[in-house]
DNA sequence: CGCCAGGTTAGAG
DNA sequence: CTCTAACATGGC
């Protein structure tokens, strides 16, 4: 079987971040087996199906099915460096939280735990819409309906893996499909919107990709049904800003509440004033906090 | 049953 | 610019 590897930093658990992406048992869009996790891609046109797992201070990578030809190799390292963030440096994040009466303690108990990515942009916005203002169970319901439907599939060893959707094929989607999934009407036309953004050329990653952080998140908020929460969720998902964070989230609120002992969540103001001593690695403070829940 | 959920928008003040 | 109602439905 071909195989390839990646190098680790130092500062990896890679039990940690399986659990994270073993987090709902409806996830179809990569597949957890013991110590590894196996995922469908496609690239040049081909569907690669690849497994990943650490062996001796590396990242190995089985491919599975599909062409692991130079171009294959090098798309789909990329996914995976950017999918498990393998070239961020938590070392100063680390220091700087060891001082920190809430991150200390999360930092000791989850050391090596990253923020799993979402390299493909318009899958990271349309997930996030999906999230909104709805409970993660629910959320992961509709994603799973949605996938089902509408993202291309390959069947390998009695399992099948799927794709995300294609932005020009959910962009053709009727309100009435979508609607009978249970998206809401406001999910259904974010959706659609998002999707059509990306399949006439108006949004592309690549394009973010040469953008200022403030000057990305304004482009991004201009599509209809993101805001400041889903841009910046993007920002730090997939652009991958350290210093990008939900202010909104509403579990990033039940954190701080319950770590701080409050009787009630956090005011903005108050999210806003605590995140200032994390400046630079308010992504990564974010990750640990919702950790905490 | 009631409250809340990984929010956003349009409209009012 | 800030504040608020409406959206819409499952999970616990």
């Amino acid at each position: 079987m071909p195989t390839t590897t990646l190098p680790l930093p130092e500062a990896f658990d890679f039990s940690l971040n399986l659990e994270f992406l073993t987090r709902s048992p409806r996830e179809l869009l990569h597949r957890v087996e013991g110590h590894r996790v196996i995922k469908l891609l496609k690239t040049g046109g081909e569907k690669v199906l690849f497994s990943v797992r650490p062996v001796s201070g590396r990242l190995l990578i089985e491919f599975l099915h599909g062409a692991p030809s130079p171009e294959n190799r090098i798309y789909i390292k990329k996914y995976i460096t950017e999918w498990f963030d393998l070239q961020t440096d938590l070392t100063p994040f680390y220091q700087m939280a060891a001082k920190d009466k809430l991150l200390k303690d999360l930092i000791a108990r989850f050391y090596g735990y990253r923020i799993i990515g979402l390299p493909d942009l318009f899958e990271s916005l349309t997930w996030a819409v999906l999230g909104q203002q709805i409970n993660l169970a629910f959320a992961y319901t509709l994603k799973h309906r949605f996938v089902e439907q509408f993202g291309e599939r390959l069947f390998y060893k009695g399992e099948s893996y799927y794709l995300f959707p294609e932005p020009a094929l959910v962009a053709g989607l009727s309100d009435e499909v979508l609607l009978s999934l249970q998206f809401s009407r406001q999910k259904s036309l974010y959706v659609r919107t998002i999707a059509e953004a990306f399949a006439n050329g108006d949004v592309s990653k690549e394009r973010l990709s040469q953008l200022a952080f403030e000057e990305a998140k304004v482009q991004l908020m201009k599509i209809k049904g993101v805001g400041n929460w889903t841009a910046n969720y993007a920002l730090m998902k997939t652009f991958r800003y350290p210093n990008a964070f939900p202010l909104e989230d509403a579990g990033l609120h039940n954190a701080i509440k319950k770590l701080s002992r409050m009787s009630r969540k956090p005011t903005l103001e108050e999210v806003r004033k605590l995140f200032e001593k994390y400046k630079g690695w308010e992504a990564y403070a974010t990750l640990y906090l919702w950790k905490s829940l």
